[in-house]
DNA sequence: CAGCATCCTGCGTGATACTG
DNA sequence: CAGTATCACGCAGGATGCTG
């Protein structure tokens, strides 16, 4: 099935593979503010859903792992009762930020909008 | 299931819907210096991969075609035998061109190196 | 040459329930 | 509060063969 490793093919396999999942984009701009704790990422994420999307923990947690072991974030145990987790970007992660926010930049100027004019110049 | 319309959510879901699929930033990349044939865009997509991996035309074809939906690439076709099909950037995608830059330079800096100091600062 | 038709498989994602 | 366990499913993506 010829596994192509993605970090040697291109930057932009990595890339894709490290953000893969819905989310992971997202939470990484949440967190760009400074550390937030589980339930208030998933909340954020619910803000801006259409409507009543329900992240699972199942989901969120795995991304948050992903993101992780990526090195893009980093997870703090308060460890004791009750539980208390906070995530926030590592150097790594910051640097990725202003990428996301050309994302966001471009997504809104040619997706938020009436999308014409993409005449083939 | 909540359909959770992408467009309306915020810009990276949108995002993330377009460019979704192993080859997409890649083939955006590949046109950013002109027009390609449908097999130019294979064979580019071959070099780079670590070995043999064999993209298919069901693929790719899928690939091209949602690109053209999304209104980054224009389809030409010469509309003769032999086949012949052009595929090049519209406006809009040649203002995707940048992103897509600070994505690959974001990669090559954080991913294709040793990743060494993500310390969380 | 530039595809389309058909079949198959793994994985990402969601639903639901339970726990330290 | 911050997760894990289990089940189920749609769909991206590959293999193979055929066509105008």
């Amino acid at each position: 099935m010829a596994k192509t490793n993605p970090a040697r093919s291109c930057p932009v396999a990595a890339f894709q593979k490290m953000i893969s999942g819905k989310y992971k984009l997202r939470i990484v701009w949440d967190l760009k503010d400074g550390p937030r704790r589980y339930g208030e990422i998933r909340s954020g994420l619910l803000r801006g859903s259409t409507g009543s999307a329900e992240i699972t923990p199942r989901v969120l947690s795995r991304e948050l792992k992903a993101l992780t072991e990526s090195g893009l974030i980093d997870r703090k145990d308060f460890g004791e009762v009750p539980p208390k987790v906070e995530y926030r970007l590592t150097r790594k992660g910051k640097s990725f930020v202003p990428v996301v926010a050309a994302i966001r930049e471009w997504g809104e100027r040619h997706l938020g909008e009436a999308m014409l004019t993409e005449a083939a110049e």
